[in-house]
DNA sequence: TCAAATCAGTTGTCAGACAACCTGTTTTCT
DNA sequence: AGAAAACAGGTTGTCTGACAACTGATTTGA
């Protein structure tokens, strides 16, 4: 059977009006047309030129006011914000386009779970430990079954394991920001990474990479676990990426 | 003269219906009443309960499905989604209230800035460097003036170093994550960032930090680029934390 | 001269309507 | 009887028009 989760779903869903709106006034922006401290056109103006109805423009500037790009003021307007004042970082998923993203996003996902790693070693509870121990455990034992009978369950139990592990460092911000990375890799590449993981995910070998993270954690080593993690998944992105069907 | 650009802005702003409607649906989603798969009632009821008109409903409604928090279907209604598809990481301003998530935060500054730094060991162009260079040039000037000379100038020229230092990854996501982070820390400690400057970010142990990073950069050492940042940052963050007054 | 009142313009909110769409039911046809 | 088609009710998406709250500049009045 094959896996056809990320196959036939949400294809040409009905736009949206506010989105495709909110979109095209953040190009203006990022385009250089409007700068910081520049004024938008009124909403009435906008919905004219939209052809649109100023419900819509309002919900699209509501959508650019959430994220800090713009700060609107009654009765006076609503002005572009400087770049620094920007308060969410998002993921775009038309950035998928290219292979060049996912790396980056890769590496950049390195970066952050060897820091929480590093923290959950030195902050990790035994109650968490313990449930750490224990998805590692199902990790292995899925692993030993091979990639014809337990695909899923290692690859999910493998991003479980370092979902306990990132939420061991006690540090909210970590957690949201990896689980956030982790969201929009699986959503993008969801088949990509089990093909991936069938051909190049299996094996002792790759074990003990995770091993060596949860010795670390085990023994609260905090440069070892930062380390290890490190190479855990700087390793993870080469094979990957060295995988030239995942786009 | 005394700094007076984080007193006296923006106190008891005019709220706006939306944002306090969006506030209490999400309120209902993180306390449980409501959870993944759930169907939120819809918005002429939501109206009613609020007490609101329906397009302050449609608002609110709007900014959560922006995050991924909510999925909504034209003719069925508004769906909350599995806290894994949350499609962005946001900082609301109301978290500083505690000082542990303010340690947090810079935790999570730390570990990413780390990882871009020796990233753009590896990564950053020659004229990248120059610019670099220059940056550094005019903090360790502004280190000699003196606190009481060039306080601001010492600070923005530090800020500058390291936004450009990460620009120098080529990574926009780390780059995109550490302007946020960055932001969020000015805007709410951008007081206790100058007072703990002036008392213990002057001189030349402190200056042997960034100095470190410099050097790994210009000889391309990616762990030393590593070491050295997560060193300065850590060091910097306790500092920080050590005086009682930030918060 | 200078302060107060006025005014035009903009955003925030409200109310109602209709279009597009989904789901389950009923009707109709074979 | 069974399946296909039409229907009905409900929900979101969009449109329209109106008014309230507010701002900045202009005019007015003492």
């Amino acid at each position: 059977m094959v896996d056809t989760t990320d196959l036939f779903d949400r294809i040409d869903r009905p736009r949206r009006l506010p989105d495709e709106v909110a979109v095209s006034i953040i190009g203006a922006i990022e385009g250089g047309q409007l700068v910081a401290g520049d004024r938008l056109p009124t909403e009435a103006d906008l919905a004219k030129r939209f052809g649109v109805a100023r419900t819509v423009v309002r919900e699209a500037i509501s959508l650019l006011r959430y994220d800090g790009i713009v700060d609107s003021r009654r009765g006076v307007g609503a002005f572009v914000t400087d770049a620094s004042q920007r308060s969410s970082f998002r993921i775009s998923p038309a950035c998928f386009e290219k292979r060049k993203q996912i790396v980056q996003l890769l590496q950049l996902r390195t970066g952050v779970q060897a820091g929480a790693c590093a923290l959950a070693a030195s902050t990790r509870t035994s109650e968490q430990m313990e449930k750490i121990e224990e998805t590692y455990a199902q990790m292995v034992a899925a692993d030993k079954l091979g990639p014809a009978n337990a695909l899923e369950e290692r690859v999910d139990s493998e991003l479980l394991l370092y979902r306990r592990i990132t939420e061991a460092s006690n540090n909210p911000y970590y957690a949201e920001v990896v689980a956030m990375i982790e969201a929009n890799i699986q959503n993008n590449l969801r088949s990509a990474f089990l093909k991936n993981a069938a051909a190049s995910e299996f094996g002792a070998d790759i074990i003990k990479e995770h091993y060596a993270v949860m010795k670390a954690l085990r023994e609260g080593d905090v440069e070892a676990a930062r380390t290890s993690a490190r190479t855990r998944f700087e390793r993870a992105a080469d094979r990957l990426a060295a995988r030239a069907d995942f786009a």
